[in-house]
DNA sequence: GAGTGGTCTAGACCACACT
DNA sequence: GTGTGGTCTAGACCACTCC
């Protein structure tokens, strides 16, 4: 029982692992957020797999020592940026890109017309480890040079081609990744990931621009050369705010569009 | 004390004014929610003001006779959408468009280099009442042929032009809105809808493409016919998801982009 | 110092899922 | 029934803001 009748004071001693930045370091924080970056620790150490329960707020409380309404508060958090799901009556979950309703969470795309979401036919047009460029390598904050995976795929609905992706990840944490694997797997790519390298992408940020169809664009998504495409960069971020990819998709926006909400 | 040693039931004879729905309402409802939806018919009813105030939680719980930690789940629920600003020794506060920080929320529009956001200069072109087009009119949920005005702009960076706004509001709710109106105003838009019209913007919905530039929208941003425009159309709700703006941007994103965080 | 939101606790009870 | 998360309470104390 850390506080009680003693003035409050951060548990910095026993809690190593936080990023402590460079800013100015609040000298207070909160029990339930120093709880917060010892669950994030547990889940960044893999010490709960994608899908599994976590010990429950009972346990918790009595493995760190406060109440529960503490470890409440914590979980409530992590909940909030989807790291972990609960269920009640069952447990709390550590989020996956598996289950039905979180796959394809990053994908915004959507057809004009009503009905189901797309559904998307998958086409693999390449799969090769290659020395990054300047670009990639500033982008998942790799020296120039290292090794990467490109991927080049068509997204179809039915046999249109709606979307033209081409990504790249960091090669030391792939390994072993290749068209094959690639061509085998069924389901979203960010569940390969997790279940195969124990990547975990948990964030995202993307910039959205129009440009034309290139001559190489627009033979794969079969349309005519400068047709305005939707440009969706996106970079995705793991643990600790790495990045572990670079996307870059090619969107046919004539019956589809990018959803988004906003509040 | 509607909670004790009796089994929980609802509040519902106490508690109009909820939705209802058409769906399978459910049996059982959490008192902070339902505390929640007692703020927000104050905050739709205009008891409190943008940028006030509302009541201290101590209050909040005497007024509705239950405790401060339920209020005070009711307000992060409000908080988390936005609806209320907490701030700590001071109080809550109604959110509005009107602050640093939390002006123009909703446009997304960033530059490609870094620094400061964009600081947009503004043009009216144009601004006239007239009947609602069908598509127009099923937007704002409205009948067919049913007064609206209608705006046109552009946003600016310096010289350049950068988006052409066009947008559609219901001509009931902004009696007196006019191009005078509009030239004189210093601010965002929202601002002036929640300040002189008591229409406040709490959601949108966005659905995003590529469009080549129409030889208008070409003239107005100084672009060559069939540029790819990035084109955002927005779906604006106030309380009750009551559709009050129709808005359809297009943005040139030659050194701008839209950005978006995923999560 | 007084008032506000923010944290933390301890305990009771409810809703839900599994067995 | 047992165990899980979810709600609600009452009270103590802390951090922040303004007078």
């Amino acid at each position: 029982m850390p506080v009680s009748p003693a003035p409050r004071q951060p548990r910095e001693a026993s809690l190593a692992g936080l990023p402590a930045a460079s800013e100015a370091l609040p000298e207070y924080v909160p029990l339930y957020q120093q709880i917060k970056s010892l669950l994030l620790r547990s889940l960044q150490l893999g010490e709960w797999q994608p899908g599994q329960p976590i010990p429950s707020e009972h346990e918790l409380a009595a493995r760190y020592k406060v109440s529960q309404g503490t470890v409440r508060k914590a979980i409530d958090a992590l909940a909030a940026e989807n790291l972990l799901v609960r269920r009640q009556g069952k447990g709390t979950f550590v989020a996956t890109h598996a289950e039905e309703g979180t796959r394809y969470r990053f994908l915004r795309l959507a057809r004009d017309v009503g009905g189901p979401p797309p559904a998307l036919d998958r086409r693999l047009l390449d799969c090769r480890r290659m020395r990054s460029s300047e670009e990639v390598a500033r982008a998942l904050q790799l020296a120039p040079g290292e090794p990467v995976v490109e991927v080049r795929r068509l997204l179809l609905e039915g046999e249109r081609p709606v979307v033209l992706d081409d990504l790249w990840l960091p090669g030391a944490a792939f390994k072993g990744l290749d068209a094959a694997k690639l061509e085998q797997w069924r389901g979203p790519l960010y569940r390969l990931f997790e279940a195969e390298y124990s990547v975990r992408m948990i964030r995202a940020e993307e910039r959205i621009r129009a440009v034309p169809a290139s001559a190489e664009a627009a033979a794969l998504l079969r349309l005519p050369q400068g047709t305005p495409l939707l440009q969706v960069e996106r970079r995705s971020f793991t643990y600790g705010d790495r990045p572990v990819e670079l996307r870059r998709g090619l969107y046919h926006t004539a019956s589809h569009h990018y959803r988004n909400e906003l509040s």
